[in-house]
DNA sequence: ACAAAGAATGAATAGTGATTCACTTATTAA
DNA sequence: TTAATAAGTGAATCACTATTCATTCTTTGT
């Protein structure tokens, strides 16, 4: 008998896991998961194709890993803003603040998880996570019908219709063709972009203008 | 000399050029862009593949311009319902009842055109006629500020929720997944989504709850 | 040093489906 | 009838990449 799974070689395997991993990442960041391809990633990472096919089942898988990881990110953002002190129109419009002004700052991977093209298991996971959004809006909104900053109505509607406009707002101006030519990704001309998306929601909400 | 395209020959190439798009429509229609090959289209057609490349450059332009005749349809609804008499948020909310019940009614080729992964030229079609849409509502909404029943506001930036809201809103119900099983498609179930969406919409541009 | 087991390699393979093109058939005018 | 021209055909080709696997290289315990 000889060889056996050692510490050290847990550790290589699982550094080597994650290396192919970020590198993944970040060619997805830099041109969106279409022209991510297999070969590109093994090249970027050091590795053959065949070994990461030893740490991940299929590209699908890798790249679903990869979507998850993002969006996640941007979910407990959104989460974390609804968290905070106030009531609930203050807090949901902070989380669209910052939803927004996230994906401005960085628009080709915002534009990769948001609109992008991309094969069947990656869309499964996107509607997921639209679906995710939708929960963290959907329970403030009812937070604010309860303590009475916001009128009785269909919470889980009212949420998907938050995730719908939001999103749609920033197609346009995340797309890769508008990202190349202008200099719409300047701070100071998004304010007004991101003022009046969140002005329309929070008064779809609470029939309020701000 | 001898051949010369005949009046004849031109109706009979008219036809078939007809028949073809047809049958790719029917194709697209009944089982989306995805399982739209050109084989199956050829045999539905009962024409040879080849053939179809005589009448359309590729299946990419064939299917933007199967795209652009169903989506003109609902675009000209749309502008229908905002045409008619009364003021503009009667026309609006109109013309989003219209939008979403029409899409309830035949939810496959709707899920097509609205949320279906499609190839890159499909895709550009889809953002194009998006913004069609969006057009047409934004002149409403610039009606509405006129005439008073809208406060004022960035027409376009709202339009564009709009579209977001409600195309977001109908991606669940339609989704194949959805589709097939439970009973959500009848009219009945249908009703307060639509009318909860239609709220929200009208909420969110004029702050006013009906 | 050696053998057992695993990890890494990357050229070759495979699946998919759009597109081509050499050839056949049809239409037209003289 | 015939020559000229075009339309139709569909098997073969092409393009693109994900995935495999026979082989080589490493690690480990005796």
């Amino acid at each position: 008998m000889a060889y056996r799974e050692t510490e050290k070689m847990r550790n290589r395997k699982s550094e080597a896991r994650k290396r192919i991993f970020q590198c993944a990442f970040q060619c997805v960041m830099k041109g969106g998961f279409r022209n991510a391809q297999i070969t590109h990633v093994a090249q970027a990472a050091g590795v053959a194709t065949g070994t990461i096919y030893r740490y991940f089942d299929s590209k699908e898988e890798l790249f679903a890993e990869i979507f998850r990881s993002a969006t996640q990110r941007e979910v407990d953002k959104v989460a974390e803003a609804l968290a905070t002190e106030g009531n609930a129109v203050t807090r949901l419009e902070a989380a669209l603040r910052q939803f927004a002004e996230r994906a401005l700052r960085g628009p080709t991977m915002a534009w990769s998880l948001i609109a992008e093209p991309v094969d069947p298991k990656v869309e499964a996971e996107r509607i997921l996570y639209r679906q995710a959004y939708a929960r963290h809006f959907e329970q403030a909104i009812r937070d604010g019908i309860e303590e009475g900053s916001i009128p009785p109505q269909e919470a889980r509607q009212s949420s998907t219709c938050l995730v719908g406009a939001i999103a749609e707002s920033l197609v346009g101006p995340l797309s890769p063709a508008q990202a190349e030519s202008d200099q719409t990704n300047s701070p100071e001309h998004q304010q007004p972009l991101v003022d009046s998306i969140v002005c329309f929601c929070i008064q779809g909400l609470t029939g309020t203008r701000r």
